[in-house]
DNA sequence: AGCATCTATATGCATATAACATATAGAGGA
DNA sequence: TCCTCTATATGTTATATGCATATAGATGCT
């Protein structure tokens, strides 16, 4: 299963915070997915909303971002014909792909020492246990 | 001065990763400069790089937003004549402003969640040391 | 006076992204 | 036949972003 262990499915509304959507974010979360092991687009999906990502997942977001990551030579997919159900793309991650895995995770530590400042900050100076209203 | 005592001027290039762009943040960040005190658009540009936003801002995004910001009732402003230089705008925050702040905060800490999640995995997957690269 | 520079605000435009809807299609069941 | 589930894919529209550029007062230099 999935092994975000440390992911309670946060509930929230991004009401009151237009365009802050992050949801490029999506890539490496699916890069490290497929780490983990191949995987077809429907599956990515189900793996996405398991992992604390917002509730439905638009498919279009999925398999366009599959398309451009295969485009930039991060995974690599072959049909997987027969069986049952229709036919479907077995995604595989590249050295690439695992490179580039890397480079996300430093970018991703970097935004969230941002976000980071910005809520030390924010507590510092209202000092409220907003944390706890989950 | 800025309060950031904890944000070290993060270097760092996102090269592979197009689209993470989180630009959107500046938002919550000038409310809560603006929460400090009240303060033009310019001395906000000023501000905000020395609270580890990447290197150059671009004053349009400052204005825009500043402009959006006014638009939604966050904030509001007057005309700054006089004294030497050319006129500007004295930007206020509204306590609406200050509802906003606790808005972005919830939102701000779901978004990190997420990238800490998804760092969390990454370290269980890689164990490497990578944070002293830098 | 003419000119560059700094402060300060603002807009234009091409492209990238996001949100949402919709299309296509095989397989299985009522 | 019709509906649903699995599975992939595209179109449309609105918004966001990156980068360049416009405007303009004040100041200092030659």
């Amino acid at each position: 299963m999935c092994k975000c262990h440390n992911v309670h499915h946060f509930h929230h509304s991004k009401e009151g915070c237009p365009g802050f959507r992050m949801e490029k974010f999506i890539q490496p979360c699916m890069l490290l997915l497929l780490y983990e092991r191949p995987a077809h687009g429907y599956e990515l999906m189900e793996r996405l909303q398991r992992c604390g990502f917002s509730g439905n997942i638009d498919p279009g977001v999925v398999y366009r971002n599959l398309r451009k990551m295969e485009e930039e030579g991060w995974i690599r997919s072959e049909w997987e014909s027969g069986e049952s159900g229709p036919a479907r793309r077995r995604y595989t991650l590249t050295p690439e792909g695992e490179e580039a895995i890397h480079g996300w995770a430093v970018h991703v530590r970097y935004q969230m020492e941002r976000l980071k400042a910005f809520l030390d900050k924010y507590e510092e100076f209202f000092r409220n246990d907003e944390g706890k209203e989950d």
